[in-house]
DNA sequence: ATAAACTTTCATTTTTTTTTGAAACTTTAA
DNA sequence: TTAAAGTTTCAAAAAAAAATGAAAGTTTAT
């Protein structure tokens, strides 16, 4: 019983401290990425108290991530009744998540990278090879990122079980 | 024609600057993404010396970053007939990029984080809600991510143009 | 074999990002 | 209205990541 309870544990906070290190290689800070992790398993919604225990983080650190993972879309504050404290879940659905990462990178991120893209390709040159280059190129990745952006749009469209669906039709 | 150039250098320093933001917030360094951005719209490869003077930055940074962007496959030595020196090239074909770029990242995050998934969700215990609860959400995550990343494994295989037909697929 | 031309390495410095924590703020129950 | 319970903010500190540059290492033409 107690070596079994400790395994559990010692799985947890693998999995947490794994989330977090993935998180930071895609450009999400470590403990966001830990907080997500540890509501993502968590049974029952968790109090910041119980967050910032169970990470050694500071209550700042705990709030502002928090925040941030609110902004996102992929945790929900919830009220226990007679409870003043406020808890805390994740997002559970998988396809939902994506969906909602995909949406709030593409705003964040991709948006603002075509409006630039748009912008540096419109220069006008029919002067030197290196122009002409220059032009041809980010309009190609223009054109290119606008696709990939659609067909992230797309699937958000798809919501239920886009993914399986995807896999079916690309695998033919 | 002076005030023509000026514009071409503008869009082109535009250009690398926003795809090095891009970079970070995709967990790839700055400077990384900038060379790529350089040799990206060059028309003709580029020797280390002039990267450094373009971006402003040291030999030793410009050295390791291009030795990071070969160990991806996504730039390329070129050796001109007649020259002591090392030019460098960076993968044009979108596909092929997006195609690289995928691989490498399954290789190096994906996979290894499968299977810290695979590991973790394997834990006996038909214990208390809260083991119950975890078990189930790893395997679900394991399942999920294990999907996604066929996904683009097969995407890998369609090479020519496969965002266009994923695109004609998806939109029905 | 040599030296010129060039590249890589890595300990140190710089920059950037993240975290802390105490003060300010908000909410609620009595 | 008040004070207890809780949350947020933000300037400062700490940590992490990236950049520097000089020394070491290669390569190649002669």
């Amino acid at each position: 019983m107690y070596i079994c309870l400790m395994e559990f544990k010692e799985a947890k906070n693998k999995f947490v401290q794994t989330w977090g290190a993935l998180g930071s290689q895609w450009g999400i800070n470590k403990t966001m990425a830990q907080i997500h992790a540890l509501l993502m398993v968590s049974h029952e919604p968790v109090s910041m108290e119980d967050i910032m225990e169970e990470l050694q983080i500071s209550r700042g650190n705990a709030s502002m991530n928090l925040r941030a993972l609110m902004d996102w879309g992929i945790v929900y504050k919830e009220y226990k009744a007679g409870e003043r404290r406020e808890f805390f879940t994740a997002e559970k659905d998988l396809d939902e998540l994506a969906v909602k990462i995909s949406r709030e990178r593409s705003k964040r991120e991709i948006k603002p990278a075509l409006k630039v893209l748009k912008e540096v390709s419109s220069i006008q040159s029919d002067n030197t090879e290196a122009e002409k280059h220059f032009v041809d190129q980010t309009t190609k990745l223009y054109d290119f990122v606008l696709k990939a952006d659609n067909v992230l749009d797309k699937i958000t469209e798809y919501k239920d079980n886009w993914l399986a669906k995807l896999v079916v039709k690309i695998m033919k």
